[in-house]
DNA sequence: CTGAAAGCGCTAACAT
DNA sequence: ATGTTAGCGCTTTCAG
């Protein structure tokens, strides 16, 4: 039964807590507290341990510590995908707040699939992480169900669920479509257009944003479900000829959607209006700069480390958005 | 000694293999088996077995198994942040190639800081990894003595270290430096600037550039170390008066430097040529599109990953760069 | 095809 | 301040 994609792991054993007692001549627990409690240990004997340490070059096997203390010290983080750069900034929020207290980051990815979000939540649960932050919620209920059984302090964020599992950090994305729908017709566009992925969050703007058109009296927007990148945004320029502003679910869409709009010789805002939702960076940096639906990734990263490490507080933040209108829109 | 920043991990403990085992009337290794080796169980007490799992809502504990097995089936990523976009398909790519395996990714920063990185190797190891990969190599003699005794699959990338620890997939940076200097003595520069952090990777960036303005019997280029992200290559522009061509070491910073360039009355390319590196998509699509030198950080990501799983073939892959001109430069 | 025994490397709980 | 004992939940090895 040998699987050939096993890592070959080469010979020569690491040193072991054991060996390090015996080489300072004294009992395993002593090493054990000399890592974890050192002022518990006098200082002959803490120095005696120390120098055996490095002598062997001793790196504690903290999978053996997790087992034996039942605390893992790692956090599983789960995200739909990392190379969007909108998630970047929560997982460094996360990484901030929680490795320097020794915490791991444990990273997976869902790739906006369900099943795999099913498999990814239980190899992560697997690992006995002391806390669990996701953006956004389980897809199916089998992996709530997994999340709740686990009973650990389970982050979701990027939205505000109704019946969260237990903490949440996030914005109301359903407002946030409305705020732009409102922004649209307040600033005389008549025919919106949504563009962006057919997850949840999405669909939430899309929903606020359809449903603040209709109340403003506009005719019912589009919604193109094209993709999630920068690429799509190009692809819906095509969909666009009689559209007069559009909503990009993310900034990369919106760019996209600009650089679509260039050679087909629509001027923007002019023609066009075009707003994004992330604030990117680069956002700010193009001409035209781009208008946009502000979401603070790394507040929302940090705080739900913050959430997992303290009781303390409401466990269900809104962090809100802020909409900037800059020179697209 | 209580340590504030533990997470309460609350009651009500998972069940157990043995648990399982008790339920389906089998002994515990039966249960082991079913799980790693399903056909070597006959069919009727592995549906006993399935059952009581799901009736438990058993997990298995991958920790448990770790040590007992002396398989972590984790590898390590150490980057210098996921903030920047430049890494985010790297990450992608070991994620993608390893994740349906089973393999989790352990994920960390060091923040081009080289005693958190020397921290935070550890803390990596002391999860026993199965492998190693990580953006550039370690910066400190500890550092990569720690890693040579972990004695595990090490992959360097976005580099080629002389001497490296074990495997390294990445490219030549002095002399993707070097074509860009060369590109813009061609083009008919003559003051060159170069903008980016002190890093190993963007120094040898910045040899080859220097090297080859020299041999182009230009002046000694400037370098301007302000940071990484595109706020500093704003900032840049202050220092660029005199200089007609500039090559920022990511394509973030690159932006930055265009933003800065246009309310300075400067017109790129014609009065400044700017190249940037990473080929970030948003180069593309900006207008002008940004000239840059292409790195392809998924295939770095992915071929990192498919070398800790085999030993066959080269453990030292160059895979390139490619000059991009577009309408920057 | 299934099981019994032993042990992975560490820490908790109690001594002393 | 240090040590002893037991055991975390699983897999390995060897039997049958």
């Amino acid at each position: 039964m040998d699987d050939p994609n096993l890592i070959d792991t080469k010979g020569g054993a690491a040193p072991t807590l054991a060996q390090v007692a015996a080489r300072a001549g004294v009992s395993p627990i002593t090493v054990s507290r000399v890592l974890r409690l050192p002022d518990m240990v006098a200082r002959p004997t803490r120095e005696r341990v120390e120098a055996a340490m490095r002598a062997l070059g001793y790196v504690p096997n903290l999978v053996a510590g997790s087992l034996a203390s039942a605390r893992s010290r790692a956090v599983g983080v789960l995200v739909p995908t990392v190379a969007n750069a909108i998630f970047a900034d929560t997982i460094q929020g996360i990484s901030d707040a929680l490795e320097p207290l020794g915490y791991a980051v444990v990273l997976a990815q869902s790739r906006y699939d369900d099943t795999r979000e099913e498999k990814t939540l239980a190899a992560l649960l697997g690992r006995r992480p002391e806390a669990l932050i996701m953006v956004g919620s389980p897809a199916t209920a089998v992996g709530g169900e997994m999340l709740r059984r686990a009973r650990i302090p389970v982050v979701e964020t990027w939205d505000l669920p109704v019946n969260p599992i237990d903490a949440v950090v996030g914005f109301d994305n359903h407002a946030a479509g409305a705020a732009v729908a409102q922004h649209f017709a307040a600033t005389g566009r008549r025919k919106l257009a949504f563009i962006g992925g057919d997850d949840p969050r999405a669909t939430r703007r899309w929903m606020g944003f359809h449903e603040m058109a209709q109340e403003a009296g506009l005719e019912p927007p589009r919604r193109l479900v094209l993709g999630r990148n920068a690429r799509a945004g190009v692809a819906a320029v095509a969909e666009l000829a009689d559209s007069d502003a559009v909503f990009a679910a993310n900034d990369a869409l919106a760019i996209g959607v600009l650089a679509g709009l260039r050679p087909a010789n629509r001027r923007v805002p002019d023609d066009i209006a075009v707003v994004g939702l992330g604030d990117l960076e680069i956002g700010r940096l193009i001409a035209p700069s781009l208008s946009t639906v502000r979401i603070d990734g790394g507040a929302i990263g940090r705080t739900a480390g913050r959430l997992i490490l303290s009781n303390e507080g409401s466990r269900h933040i809104n962090l809100g958005f802020t909409l900037l209108i800059r020179h697209t829109g």
